[in-house]
DNA sequence: TGTACATCAGTGAACGCGCGTTCACTGATGTAC
DNA sequence: TGTACATCAGTGAACGCGCGTTCACTGATGTAC
């Protein structure tokens, strides 16, 4: 692969990237109109993507690592907090809104996409879990869970601040009032879940 | 409006929701697929619906007042339960999995469908929680939590359900020991939760 | 460093297809007397 | 209960459009000597 390859193959990627605005989901996204924005003939994608689900499936991964090194670094450099949870919370919530797209990528095609994407996502999920485990387990934050609880944590944790990235991507612009009510109502729900967790006795 | 026009009204919308496969998304799904499903010509579609938004709306209004009715039902009538949790989410399982296509359309398009649709599912969803805020009120089994706090928990609870349900719907026809595993691990998820939520003291 | 040549990336015309939507129409259904 | 008529539901031809994909091509890039 050659060195203007590498760089339009980049351009494909970015386009579809732009492309998903929100409302879009990768379906309705044509090969066309990413070859149109990434400023090729139509023609011409073939070169770099045997198809549109092949496409799909290099921007899953590329956005999937984006994702788990950002996170990674986040919950590492928060580690000292005295306020935790919602330090990491609200850290998460800005990083949402700096890089919607990402975002916009693994919620909008986690249930709607093509199977083979949505499997693929779902792979992408499973590493974020088993990160923030292994992190809460290096720095013993609940000492008292199995390893097996512990994952099983770390996905509903993952589970509600999915949920929380795709409520973040329709959050009107200018409503700071909407914002800070809905990101202290998320940090209460990981406060409980937490509580929940460092309670929790094996084998009740 | 005849009676034949409301025969066929609802013959486009079982046939919509017939169309909801696994992977395929609203938008993916044409009006002449539609109509020719309905067993109607494709223009005579425009005399029920101005447009498949409109369609879209009309099925999550369906989707939603069914699902409501059959989850409330489920809650009250497992309210003697010893194991309440578990049974619940048993319940809840064996409901989804007996009625795949009404989640499909919720999981499928609350994240990645238009913008008009996605409103109406988080609308559906608000009443959701609300009746289960509700329930466990009446049942007081959560008697230390405000009624601003206990609507988040339930929040909580309903996320992780429709991610489950979503889950539920992926998982392969044969493979009992996924589905008794997968099944366990929301219940420990559940407890968690409700765990949390039942040691939770507000102005902490 | 210069040249010849192979490989690779991008082009543009062409195809057949299913799409949403318009229109004037026909036949079925419901109602007023 | 029977009939005349208005309204309503369904038809079928037609349109222009954007789609994915094929193909033979041209020009750019990289490499071997």
């Amino acid at each position: 692969m050659t060195e203007r390859g590498r760089r339009t193959r980049r351009a494909i990627m970015d386009a579809a990237l732009e492309l998903f605005a929100p409302g879009r989901s990768f379906k309705s996204i044509s090969l066309r109109e990413v070859a149109g924005a990434a400023g090729i003939v139509p023609t011409a994608f073939y070169r770099h993507f045997r198809s549109m689900d092949q496409l799909a499936l290099a921007l899953v991964d590329d956005c999937g690592r984006t994702l788990r090194i950002q996170l990674r670094r986040m919950r590492l450099q928060n580690h000292g907090s005295k306020h935790l949870i919602r330090d990491s919370f609200l850290l998460f919530r800005d990083y949402v809104e700096a890089h919607p797209k990402y975002f916009a990528v693994v919620s909008g095609e986690r249930h709607g996409g093509s199977p083979l994407v949505r499997e693929a996502i779902r792979t992408e999920i499973e590493r974020f879990i088993e990160e923030m485990a292994e992190d809460i387990s290096a720095l013993s934050l609940l000492p008292n869970l199995s390893w097996h609880t512990l994952l099983n944590v770390c996905d509903l944790v993952v589970n509600t601040i999915l949920s929380a990235a795709s409520e973040i991507l329709d959050w009107p612009k200018g409503s700071e009032r909407l914002r800070k009510k809905r990101s202290e109502a998320y940090v209460q729900q990981l406060h409980i879940l937490f509580f929940g967790a460092a309670s929790w006795r094996e084998r009740r």
